[in-house]
RNA sequence: GCCCAGGUAGCUCAGUUGGUAGAGCAGCGGACUGAAAAUCCGCGUGUCGGUGGUUCGAUUCCGCCCCUGGGCA
């Protein structure tokens, strides 16, 4: 009936893009996948928005909470997890529904990655210090020198340029020429797929309502126990909405006030990037504006 | 009621000796190939409170009105 189905869900924040995965898994009979970038660590649950226990306990999830924060993911990474779970899904005669906010995680499933050899960490390492050392431009030059199409980067993109760096570096070979290879869709198959894009006025009050939320809900705890570990604050962990926030008010920076002020800021201006990357870089996904007429839109042409 | 001080961008303010104005914050747009909740790039969005007057020309000067603070009664 759903068998072989696999539903992208993706949306900017607080649009309730959980909720409706898993009112569609209950309905369908589907299993749900995470499509978040940070939704994969374990450290962090409240922080994240994940779903409690008790709403995984009503589908199956995967991919929550797999990562520990002293590793990174990565795109790569996680499109390599996430290919099988949706392959054993579909084996099962189930539907996947592959949820989340970070588009490029979507783009990697669907559309593949260039085929670049894994690189040591060590190696990034090494780039981040030739940066230090040689400055911003002298480093945008050198990346420039090897692979001229960086040249499309600007001196400020430490993190483009760090990463032309360490292929060449790695491999001998340009990135740009290895982005020129073919990519292989690591999914078979056509997903169908959805945005949710609630307006911006009601999508903000969302993102508002959710980060006071959080911090009534043991985010402040969380990210005390996360701090204790004295992770690298390089690590995406340590990077994610409220952990910068709340980590200022632990430490004394900020107020309650300045930090949920904060927090909301942050959780508005990140809704706004994933609009932005969802309007130019998903063009031709079906939209719909809330979470509810996403669950519709799905259900009408079961089977 | 009278006397001061103010009313300029969403907010806090600067400024124009008369030629329709600019900072910070907020906001908006864009880029996006293994850190993507990341990393960058770009953009002032305005009846200068209202209305008359003087002037070639008023946000600026003058009159009146309205509003907000503060003071005196």
């Amino acid at each position: 009936m759903s068998k072989g189905r696999v539903i992208f869900i993706a949306g900017p924040t607080a649009a309730g893009k959980s909720g409706a995965a898993l009112a569609l898994a209950e309905r369908l009979g589907g299993e749900i996948v995470n499509a978040d970038a940070m939704q994969v660590y374990g450290d962090l649950r409240v922080v994240t928005a994940r779903p409690s226990t008790r709403d995984e306990a009503r589908a199956p999830h995967h991919l929550y909470g797999v990562v520990d924060g002293a590793e990174r993911c990565s795109a790569g990474r996680w499109a390599r997890m996430a290919a099988p779970v949706v392959e054993e899904i579909g084996a099962r005669g189930r539907a996947a529904i592959i949820v989340g906010g970070t588009g490029l995680y979507f783009r990697a499933l669907e559309e593949g990655l260039s085929p670049i050899p894994e690189i040591a960490p060590d190696i990034r390492d090494r780039a981040k210090r030739r940066r230090d050392e040689l400055g911003p431009e002298a480093f945008r030059r050198e990346v420039i020198a090897r692979d001229g199409e960086m040249a499309r980067l600007p001196a400020g993109d430490a993190q483009r340029l760090i990463r032309a760096w360490e292929v060449f570096e790695a491999t001998g070979e340009t990135l740009s020429a290895f982005q020129a290879l073919p990519r292989a869709p690591m999914i078979a198959g056509p997903a169908e797929r959805i945005v949710i894009e609630p307006p911006r006025e009601a999508l903000y009050a969302q993102c508002e309502v959710r980060a006071a939320a959080m911090l009534s809900a043991g985010a402040i705890e969380e990210v005390a126990r996360l701090r204790q570990r004295g992770l690298d604050g390089d690590l995406p962990v340590m990077k994610a909405l409220g952990v910068p926030e709340i980590s200022s008010f632990l430490s004394g920076d900020m107020d309650q006030d300045a930090c949920l002020a904060a927090l909301q800021q942050s959780t508005r201006r990140f809704a706004k990037r994933q609009l932005t990357w969802f309007r130019n870089q998903a063009p031709d996904w079906p939209r719909v504006e809330n979470a509810g007429r996403a669950v519709a839109f799905f259900s009408v042409d079961d089977g």
